[in-house]
DNA sequence: AAAAAAC
């Protein structure tokens, strides 16, 4: 078996990796890193989740240690399409260059230009990047991209899905083409293998296969959901939500609530904090400091139930949670693998419950076909989804200011709108305390039998502060995938 | 149809 020591890397590298405590590098980093050294091109086929950072920072800061940075000229850049996750790829190498002489920047939107001129100006061997605020740097002369040697493209297929790829030809354009390009995508689709065949030469080819499908440690279920009246639905949902989550009971150690829309991740987010939950929504609209905020609780667990959009469905290095809800049904079946991937990682167990509405239907059978397996229906809890229509009117008041004036007791909950108090009321208090029912709804059931509930998973809810570090890992290694995931474009549409 | 990313 290869281990980090076998693979010609920075001593001081290897120093870190030990440190660490990794000893053996993944299938991606033993792939990558010895053609990287040789300063060959990569192209990497590889999921989030399978140390694909390491393998190209790794073998970066190795041969960055020798030779020193002019001003405005970075030797080497890395592209991502989130601002996390350039802000994830720039921690990996605070934790590796911690003995090297390493100077970076991370150049992101949502923060002052300030910092990052300075940075700038005094010289970088790293930039890390994504592309609107690289280009915005670009255009007022402050940077020069002919001092590249080493561009690294991460995520590729989210570029494209985001719209980056011009950005991204334009970015290539402006680089030396004697640069060495290391480029990762999860998958080849067709427009992905336009540029790799456009601006790779000869690229060594590593393509990771997972080696465990869907199903093992993630246990599955969707519950077919129907509002008794179509404008009591979306409250009816949320509370079906609140029956799910604490249907789980001690199992659910933290959660991530997946929405399609931001405003829903308001919405759900809101609603849940309202009924005691420990809630906070984390998605594109909010401000930057906000959402670096909001994920550094979630990470260290002083946030327990995560409601995002998208933004958080790929590439986060979100510590294994024990559940993900799918409020809503992805449109893109893709996206159901990769949310539901947020949790079973590193080998344990891990829940994921999703509410699938009559309109959702289609979606459902699109990623049943994905998956290639049906997804078994679950029951709702008992006396979820057909009481207490009018529930929480006012957190849905925010957002449809329209309707606002008409609502009597609206006034209540709009005060607090996304900010994430930092109060004690942290933990989820019972709900029969916590929700503030004053109105005639009260009525409705308060604690619903619960024995229909889907049953709890045993899921080992060890410490996540030792998540990274446990067995034999290897960064970001096991998350696990559906093996459709790994094939390559071409065979996948064989199947 | 929506999310993300630049001011």
């Amino acid at each position: 078996m290869t281990k980090f020591t076998d693979l010609n890397l920075d001593p001081k590298v290897l120093k870190a990796i030990s440190e660490a405590g990794y000893e053996h590098p993944t299938p991606i980093q033993a792939g990558a890193i010895p053609h990287a050294l040789q300063g060959k091109d990569v192209l990497g086929i590889a999921q989030t989740g399978t140390g694909k950072t390491a393998s190209f920072t790794l073998p970066m800061i190795t041969m960055l240690a020798k030779g020193r940075a002019r001003a405005r000229m970075p030797r080497s850049l890395v592209l991502c399409p989130t601002r996390e996750l350039a802000a994830q790829v720039a921690e990996n190498f605070d934790t590796y260059a911690k003995y090297v002489k390493l100077t970076k920047a991370l150049l992101i939107g949502g923060v002052s230009f300030k910092e990052q001129d300075m940075l700038i100006d005094r010289g970088v061997d790293v930039l890390i990047a994504t592309p609107g605020r690289l280009l915005d740097h670009f255009e007022r002369g402050k940077l020069l991209l002919t001092g590249v040697q080493i561009m690294v493209v991460d995520e590729a297929d989210r570029m494209l899905d985001m719209g980056f790829i011009p950005d991204i030809e334009r970015i290539f354009s402006l680089t030396p083409f004697t640069r060495q390009t290391l480029f990762f995508s999860a998958t080849m689709a067709p427009e992905i293998e336009r540029i790799t065949n456009t601006f790779l030469s000869a690229p060594a080819r590593i393509e990771v296969a997972r080696q465990a499908t869907t199903g093992e440690n993630i246990t599955q279920g969707v519950v077919m959901f129907k509002g008794s009246r179509k404008d009591r639905e979306p409250s009816e949902k949320r509370r079906l939500l609140r029956d799910l989550i604490e249907a789980e009971g001690e199992a659910l150690t933290n959660a991530i609530v997946f929405c399609n829309r931001k405003v829903d991740v308001d919405i759900v987010a809101k609603s849940l904090k309202k009924y005691g939950l420990d809630a906070a929504p984390i998605h594109g609209d909010l401000d930057q400091s906000t959402r670096t905020r909001t994920l550094d609780g979630f990470r260290d667990g002083s946030l327990k139930l995560l409601v995002a959009s998208d933004v958080a469905a790929r590439g986060l290095d979100v510590p294994s949670v024990s559940h993900v809800f799918n409020f809503d049904v992805p449109s893109h079946a893709e996206d159901y693998v990769h949310r539901i991937g947020r949790t079973g990682r590193a080998g344990r167990n891990g829940k994921a419950v999703m509410i699938c509405i009559p309109r959702d239907e289609k979606n459902l059978a699109d990623i049943e076909k994905l998956v290639e397996k049906p997804i078994p229906r679950l029951d709702a809890p008992a006396g979820s989804a057909t009481a207490d229509p009018a529930e929480d009117i006012a957190a849905e008041d925010t957002t449809a200011s329209s309707s606002r004036s008409r609502s009597s007791r609206s006034s209540s909950s709009r005060s607090s709108s996304s900010s994430r108090s930092s109060s004690s009321s942290r933990s989820s208090a019972p709900r029969e305390s916590a929700a503030p029912r004053e109105t005639e709804e009260a009525a409705a059931p308060a604690a619903p039998a619960r024995e229909e509930a889907p049953k709890p998973e045993r899921s080992p809810s060890r410490g996540r502060s030792s998540s990274r570090g446990s067995d034999n890992a290897t960064p970001g290694m096991g998350d696990h995938m559906p093996s459709f995931i790994a094939l390559s474009f071409e065979e996948r549409k064989a199947v």
